[in-house]
DNA sequence: GCATAGCGTGTAATCGCTTTAGTTCGGCTA
DNA sequence: TAGCCGAACTAAAGCGATTACACGCTATGC
């Protein structure tokens, strides 16, 4: 049914080695000979079949992205950058997504990856996930986003250096007591980011020598209804903390809706600050430390993309992308408001 | 260097015909048979090169989903609802997107889509798109969602109604100034839902016997930031409007914001209504005409599977899912803060 | 007792490309 | 003039599955 490449043989009076080279770009090809077989090809409207390349070549010219959600900011903002870099290489992007506590009982992604594709982008998925050393034992070209695992490439953000930055802006503003929005996603295996934002709070802490409560952490399990909660087990303390350092942005937003329904209002009466850059963040005035999730995407895509390109297995590094503190209104001085 | 049907073929003592027919469940296998040839290929650690199973066969066994924007909640919500479904399905997913105002000078997505794969959904991409008619005439069996063209069959919301049932909300609170924050998409080609939910504010305005000032609608471009500044816009009007729809609720966050700078509470002061049920629209108390955008594409790839299934050229339907009214305190009765 | 049907299986021809190992041929060197 | 070389090209052997067809065998109908 289809135009395969012996018609465009045929029509450019060639044979189909020549076609195919020619089509490819390939050298040894006279380029009088390569314009007829573009124009013999364009005449017939001839694509090729990719599922005939594949099996020839062994190449399947795409790329798997595995990511645990879809429709979360942090997760479709860097798909998006990924995209965009694979769209501009011509390479296939194939989606699938690991089984997450929301999702259960799907089948899982590694044994479909065999065969499949040439390289792999994982999104955040917890180090100690099984299915993520089913992928990785795969051995086919990976690299990990926001994520680290022994000496796999990955791109990610200095979460020790950013919740830091969080903390210290607190801190310089003039708050001690400061509360603390973790994770903790319940039935989760550990996860590395949060256990360095973790570790980022307490080094800033004990740098200015201040006091850290066990009653100032709630767990707010990364979502906003989460942090709306965990903000109100913060507010029912006996001595409120006046500023808060959340894990993630949309924890911070769960907060900010906890402060309003108590009368208080962020950045005046309790001082709030988020870690991601969030779309709403700006629109919420939420002080927050950016990290450049879009990039993150991109530069994981392009660096794959030279794995895949160089004959050598070049030892692809770890890349670690700067974060930004934005200062908006959610932040203030300590004691504006009293 | 990988294990084939042949290897396999060889050490469960069959043919490559049959180890083809036991793995892929087809009838006229002797159960024992089967049952050695899994075993065979279990122990060989056996996958099929899909490849391979693509060429001989002529099915690819993958869906391409494309969407002018990945990062977007509408988007990114549909995508996962037509991802969970054709996961279940066994189905590859291949993810594109069209070049939108955002990102030009990316290759049109039509000439990839040629032998690539069996099936098609489209997300959102304006009917009179020329990139849209590209994939419709390359005759795959396709399905849209959020938009209808001709026959093919699609998903989506009855959008006059939800517009009706949202400005009839507003007109039974008490409201007589209705302003309208629309979208108009700078440079974009004209958006069938916008046009249908105009028509729904219309329709209920006439009914109402209300008048439609032309200075009671501004346009939000359907984003945030445009919706604020839709929203400035109608509150500087000599009589402000009481009572604001906005196509979409990332406009009305928009709005929100532009109501609390002017020191104006919504609800109280002003009542906001969206079109969405937007993920945030809940923590920003936003009254909103819910759409079940998750359902829209499970629904889609449901029906697309169907279609690539029957071997009759079935001609599908189209679908229209219902809406619903949530009420938040972002809508009260007129005057209620006057 | 014989034609027939149907099941389980094997044989071998594809599917449409890539790629290796030649084959040509004009021009250049010795 | 012979010999050699490199560029441009062709022929043909895969790549690893699927599937139409053929084949033997047993159960069934008449």
């Amino acid at each position: 049914m289809g135009i395969t490449i012996r018609d465009v043989a045929q029509a450019a009076g060639v044979s189909t080695a020549t076609v195919s080279r020619a089509l490819r770009g390939l050298a040894n090809v006279d380029e009088q000979t390569r314009t007829r077989v573009e124009r013999a090809a364009a005449e017939l409207d001839y694509v090729i079949s990719p599922s005939a390349s594949r099996l020839a070549s062994g190449r399947t010219g795409s790329v798997a992205v595995i990511t645990p959600y879809i429709a979360r900011w942090f997760f479709s903002t860097v798909l998006s950058g990924v995209e965009s870099t694979l769209q501009g290489a011509g390479m296939d992007l194939l989606l699938m997504t690991v089984s997450n506590p929301d999702a259960q009982h799907r089948l899982p992604p590694a044994p479909r990856l065999r065969r499949r594709v040439d390289g792999v982008l994982v999104i955040a998925i917890p180090p100690d996930d099984p299915q993520l050393s089913d992928v990785l034992k795969l051995d086919i070209p990976t690299s990990l986003i926001g994520v680290t695992v022994g000496d796999v490439p990955s791109v990610t953000i200095d979460d020790v250096h950013a919740a830091r930055m969080a903390t210290q802006h607190l801190i310089n503003l003039g708050h001690q007591r400061i509360g603390l929005i973790s994770g903790s996603i319940a039935g989760r295996s550990h996860y590395t980011a949060e256990y360095d934002r973790h570790r980022g709070y307490v080094e800033a802490m004990n740098e200015a020598k201040l006091p850290i409560h066990s009653d100032f952490e709630a767990h707010g399990y990364f979502t906003s209804p989460g942090g709306e909660q965990a903000m109100t087990e913060l507010l029912a303390q006996r001595e409120r903390p006046t500023a808060v350092f959340c894990m993630s942005d949309e924890m911070a937003f769960g907060a900010m809706r906890a402060l309003r329904s108590h009368g208080l209002q962020p950045g005046r009466d309790v001082s709030l600050i988020g870690v991601d850059g969030h779309d709403m963040s700006e629109l919420l005035e939420l002080t927050t430390v950016e990290q450049p999730v879009h990039d993150m995407g991109r530069i994981a895509a392009e660096a794959l993309l030279v794995q895949l390109n160089s004959e050598v297995q070049a030892r692809a590094h770890s890349i670690v992308l700067p974060t930004r503190l934005v200062v908006r209104s959610s932040t203030a001085p300590v004691g504006g408001g009293e």
